[in-house]
DNA sequence: ACTTGTACACTTGTATACAAGTGTATCTGT
DNA sequence: ACAGATACACTTGTATACAAGTGTACAAGT
């Protein structure tokens, strides 16, 4: 596991709670993998206390799953969930768009302008790697700017279920539709068109559209039922 | 604070959640309460740890606040909150009953039969405190249909923001036409109805259109800002 | 060979001890 | 009387000790 360093302010609980999330998505931590409260203390250099209160946040995402007295471990890739995932964050993106059309204004226009741009100048320079967190703050943005930031902050740890299912299926190619859709969406938030905004939303998702048998085929031991 | 007993397979931290959730709903515990760890621990019989893993759990959901070092209190009405409950609510609710009208089965209509016939006769009895529970067992058991029961439990603590704001509210006149909009609800679904299914939804969650202002002139130290 | 029991090394769950910070009440000096 | 220092009684955060349950390895007996 890549454990990053203990920031300044950081409680112990919300480090850990850091490094397990960032291991999880990035598949550090792959599915299946057998953890240890104690093992995870002495390799985080905190108590055991930080980390289980960690790991419950996280089985109530589950993300992990804790058998008492048995042992814990990272959750299988349940397609079911990630089916459910997929399903809210579909709903729920096409309906805090469509709320911002309503709510956006000069301030948030620039500041989703600045996100795109940047994501365009990555793209033209071939920094793709750098697109995935812009991406991120793009639709938390939106978030924000129609005034449901809450409901991104709960569905966040759910939807780590998307985010390590697409890290298994890198296909860097389509990262140019990807920051164009971001465009298209802007200039829609612009002039207020909720239509073509939940239409661009719906079509961006579909991007993202993994192929389950391929992935696995691949890792079949990843996989739940 | 109403304390029931701990049952039988239940964990400590779990009888905690129960009851700290309970008490929330019910107002029992009002907004801005302080609460403390250690009374809570004396008072539910158990150590700190599982409180403490509830009290985290609850702060989670925007349901309790916690101040490092200076202590924690149940959240106050924030509107805003509110609000975004709502939204989720309606938006959630109404794709998933449109997903239930493709998936439901035998099984299932009898499920929601039973249901809303008891909500029938409750109402015709008069015993409205009946029907509350029934009310949420309807909409879980259309969740399950639909193949979404996750989405439903990642939201149902979340929801407990509109629950209390309802139990401020409390106009048991509404009953009969609540119990009404179930049973056309079911009958949208047996009919593969979407449309109305979906109309339905919102028409019954504008039922719950509380009246914020009065509630607010009533018990203003129940609120946020 | 096989079954059965048993010790042991784990696991998570819970309780408790200690650390560190905050706010208040009181005491002290001016 | 008032200002400031200080002790103290809280709070939550973290560490650690102990409880209880599980599975495995292994030895003893049949």
């Amino acid at each position: 596991m890549k454990i990053h360093r203990k920031l300044a302010r950081e409680s112990a609980r919300d480090f850990a709670l850091r490094v397990l999330k960032e291991n999880i998505i990035s598949l550090e931590l792959k599915p299946g993998t057998v953890i240890s409260e104690n093992e995870l203390a002495t390799e985080l250099g905190i108590s055991r206390t930080p980390i289980r209160e960690a790991i419950i946040e996280l089985s109530k995402a589950y993300l992990i799953e804790i058998y008492p007295q048995r042992g814990s471990f990272i959750s299988l890739i349940d397609p079911k969930m990630v089916d459910e995932a997929r399903f809210l964050r579909r709903i729920t993106d096409t309906a805090v768009i469509e709320a911002a059309c309503d709510e956006i204004d000069e301030k948030g226009i620039a500041l989703l302008e600045d996100n795109v741009s940047l994501q365009e100048f990555y793209l033209s320079k071939g920094m793709t790697e750098k697109i995935f967190d812009l991406d991120n703050q793009f639709h938390k943005d939106i978030y924000e700017i129609a005034k449901k930031d809450i409901i991104y902050e709960i569905h966040s740890t759910l939807m780590i279920h998307f985010d390590r299912v697409r890290n298994l299926s890198v296909e860097t190619v389509k990262d140019f539709k990807v920051v164009g859709d971001h465009r298209n969406m802007l200039e829609a938030l612009k002039a207020g068109d909720k239509k073509t905004a939940a239409e661009l939303v719906n079509k961006h998702l579909n991007r993202y559209q993994i192929d389950e048998k391929e992935i696995r085929n691949q890792r079949p031991e990843y996989f739940k039922s």
